[in-house]
DNA sequence: GCGACAG
DNA sequence: ATCTTGTCGC
């Protein structure tokens, strides 16, 4: 495991921190159709927080994204970031992130994140800022609608309705189980709103979330409980 | 102005 | 995110 310093430069206020993403917003890649699903690795990245303690712990879990096996974990811990503010998740988690993934003794191919990507109140949610960071193909699986609308997509899996601001398309409500709560899928960077769909489908063969983000979660539970007090 | 709001 | 026991169901 490693240990995590907030870089030097880290904003301080939400005005510094949505300067930052106005900064990056335009460096997102959407042109591209991302690895197709079932090939190479997929790599899920969470944080878990104790705030009494300021401490965070990071886990990132790379599988093959053939057959699910786990094929490489790391975890990392540091010092809080940021607070949470709607918005700004990703100056919260990102830190922590960044080291974690430095951390994986092989490249994680496609990363799959706890949040938002393009469906942000400035279209640069956690994913996206991942991705324009380490030019990894990266997308967004969020398990609440956040500020977004959405009709209810039909009972059946794989069954999708439109996530919306407004008029524009932002994401899916994408059904992963029959009848079961949907998840929110958005693009990252440099991957297709279809493909994002069809990798979390290709992730959620018995599970409403990602088996990505189901391990990443488990491990980074974990190493948070490993910094308790002895 | 007030309420809602990824994790 | 996190605080928290048992309980219903596949």
């Amino acid at each position: 495991m490693t240990t995590v310093p907030i870089p030097g430069d880290w904003p301080t206020t939400e005005e510094q921190a949505r300067a930052v993403q106005d900064g990056l917003r335009t460096r997102v890649v959407l042109d591209e159709p991302g690895p197709p699903p079932g090939t190479g690795h997929v790599t899920g990245v969470d944080v878990a927080y104790d705030d009494e303690r300021d401490v965070v712990a990071a886990a990132a879990v790379v599988l093959d994204a053939e057959s699910l096996d786990v094929v490489a974990e790391a975890t990392a811990v540091g010092r809080v970031s940021f607070p949470y503010v709607p918005g700004l998740l990703a100056f919260r988690e990102l830190p922590t992130v960044l080291a974690v993934l430095d951390a994986l003794p092989c490249p994680p191919g496609l990363v799959v994140c706890d949040g938002y990507g393009l469906a942000h109140p400035r279209r640069f949610g956690l994913a996206s800022h991942l991705g324009v960071l380490t030019g990894l193909p990266t997308i967004g699986v969020a398990k609440n609608p956040f500020t977004f609308t959405h009709d209810d997509p039909d009972a059946p899996r794989g069954s999708t309705a439109p996530l919306l601001a407004g008029d524009e398309e932002v994401g899916r409500a994408l059904r992963t189980r029959d009848a079961v709560k949907p998840v929110f899928v958005s693009v990252g960077h440099r991957v297709s709103l279809d493909n994002a769909c069809a990798h979390t489908l290709a992730l959620t063969p018995a599970h409403r979330l990602p088996e990505t983000t189901r391990r990443a979660d488990a491990l980074c539970r974990r190493a948070l409980r490993g910094t308790a007090p002895a």
